[in-house]
RNA sequence: GGCCCCGUCGUCCAGCGGUCUAGGACGCCGGCCUUUCAAGCCGGUAACGCGGGUUCGAAUCCCGUCGGGGCUACCA
């Protein structure tokens, strides 16, 4: 069977980490399966919908590394694949079942339908057993799908296995709104079938609507698209993932420095393993394992923690030293608020490796190397009391005389001094470097002290020292 | 209320009747290393929701129960 896939997300808000992660798994089928990926729009509530919207969907998709053989973007045989574009198709598709006698038209008024519901519900029954074809059929108003009372509607979940479905319990849903606009389930299954969908690979909350969707298509003349319902993603509270759990906008990962691989490999494990041991792995191995039914049926959470971990490990493990330099500079420099020097450039550059192996994701970068950019450190107050205990005046004046006198400002030159004035003091690491450290980074942590000082340059180095050393003048009184 | 889905460490995933004294990863705890912080290495903590069956044998199959979640619009 040729496997044509397709994800249809609505343009009306910003690309969630849930979409994507089922933008993945139809591409991941897709990929292994040799079939067809496409991307589809379904900005049918034209109100809410927003290129803006559209914009960065397909920007994070494609950040992802998700690309698409059809759709929006890179066309195909089937039109602009925006469902905006396909208003008249669905309404021609909506009458034709009311010719074939499948659909009907309901001008019941809403409060009329709401005594239906309440009585339905009163007799503990679903709340559209009582919304059925009225004896007296309309002409106009909504046009809705008649469920046929016969049988169960079956099928089969990839993912799920057998699903029956009692008539009763499926109401006769809306397909055409009064305004002639196509509902969600017209116009997704309309598209399925139009466009030759073969699997649909969708989040487990559709799946109370695919007997709606899989009578529609049979009403349609058509063959049903096989079903796969994804389990759902949970905020810590056990919650479907929204925005109350934080950052659900991919674009926010982006942005904080989170690289689109980590990210592929941890929404990859979100209900999915490539076998029972391989954490970190990816698209290539991935594709290639990828199995549609052995996907898990029980919700995730999406656990921040762990893809901190993750990025953090990509970072530092699958990126050269020159590639993440290169990858950090423009947060680096959003981080400063503005561009960096060639010469700033060249100090990033010399603590790069030691950054790398200290950052989660790359927005951190600024925060790790911000004293390389500012005039005058700022002293972070907890670092300073807790470093600056008496005898540190005499280490900072002993490592001002000793760091005049180095000739090459280099980092083992540097370190050669500070050691020998260790040695002369007869003092430990900690308690001899720390309040270099903070004299000259304002903070207690830091990258490594030596090849910061060799980065920040002489001139700097012994301002911030001789300035921290009249701080603790001040402060100690006479 | 009705219908549906789900139920293995705090979290993600493995397990598909015996090899499970339940495995991997994150987290957490401890140790080593160490100029801070990380990283790295070593070790540890921690789960089959409960109750009945079926079977020689169940985390694995069945039923019930409890718990969690989703859907229930002229939103998608």
């Amino acid at each position: 069977m040729t496997v044509r896939v397709r994800i249809a997300p609505s343009p009306t808000g910003f690309l969630h980490v849930g979409n994507a992660r089922a933008a993945l798994f139809n591409w991941l089928f897709a990929r292994h399966e040799g079939g067809t990926f496409i991307v589809r729009i379904d900005d049918t509530d034209v109100a809410r919908s927003s290129p803006e919207f559209e914009e960065d969907i397909l920007g994070g998709l494609r950040w992802l590394g998700l690309d698409w053989d059809e759709g929006v973007g890179v066309g195909g045989p089937h039109g602009t694949y925006r469902q905006s574009d396909r208003f008249d198709r669905y309404r021609e598709v909506a009458e034709a079942l009311v010719e074939a006698g499948h659909a009907y038209y309901d001008d019941r008024d809403p409060a009329e339908l709401d005594e239906l519901r309440a009585r339905a519900q009163r007799e503990g029954r679903h709340p559209g057993f009582y919304i059925r074809r009225p004896e007296r059929e309309a002409t106009a108003g909504v046009i809705r799908f008649s469920v046929p009372q016969t049988r169960p509607v079956t099928f089969t979940d990839v993912i799920r296995g057998e699903m029956v479905f009692t008539p009763d319990v499926i109401d006769d849903f809306v397909i055409l709104r009064s305004d002639g606009t196509p509902t969600y389930h017209l116009a997704s299954t309309t598209d399925d079938v139009d466009y030759g969908i073969s699997h649909v690979v969708r989040g487990e909350d559709l799946l109370p609507s695919t007997p709606k969707h899989l009578l529609l298509a049979q009403a349609m003349g058509a063959e049903p698209p096989i079903y796969a319902h994804l389990p759902l993603l949970f905020g810590p509270d056990g919650k479907k993932l929204s925005k109350r759990h934080g950052d659900t906008a991919l674009r926010a990962y982006r942005e904080a420095g989170y690289l689109p691989e980590a990210m592929f490999n941890y929404l990859a494990l979100l209900g999915w393993s490539l076998d029972a041991e391989t954490t970190i792995f990816g698209r290539e191995e991935a594709v290639a394992a990828f199995d549609l039914a052995s996907v898990s049926k029980n919700p995730a959470i999406f656990d921040r923690d762990k893809l901190d971990w993750m990025n953090g490990e990509y970072i530092r493990t699958r990126l050269s030293t020159e590639e993440f330099a290169d990858r950090a500079r423009p947060f680096l420099e959003t981080g400063l608020g503005r561009r960096l020097t060639d010469a700033e450039w060249e100090a990033f550059v010399a603590l790069a490796p030691l950054v790398q192996e200290r950052v989660k994701v790359l927005a951190d970068v600024a925060d790790q190397v911000r004293f390389l950019y500012v005039e005058e450190v700022e002293y972070d107050e907890r670092s300073w009391s807790k470093v600056m205990k008496p005898g540190s005046e005499t280490v900072l004046t002993e490592a001002l005389r000793r760091l005049e006198a180095v000739e090459a400002w280099e980092t083992d030159a540097i370190e050669a001094a500070l050691r020998q004035m260790l040695a002369d003091l007869e003092i430990g690491a900690s308690k001899g470097l720390q309040p270099i450290r903070v004299a000259v980074t304002g903070s207690s942590v830091s990258p490594p002290l030596f090849e910061s000082l060799a980065a920040l340059g002489r001139d700097r180095t012994l301002r911030r020292l001789r300035r921290a050393r009249e701080r603790l003048a001040a402060s100690a009184g006479p």
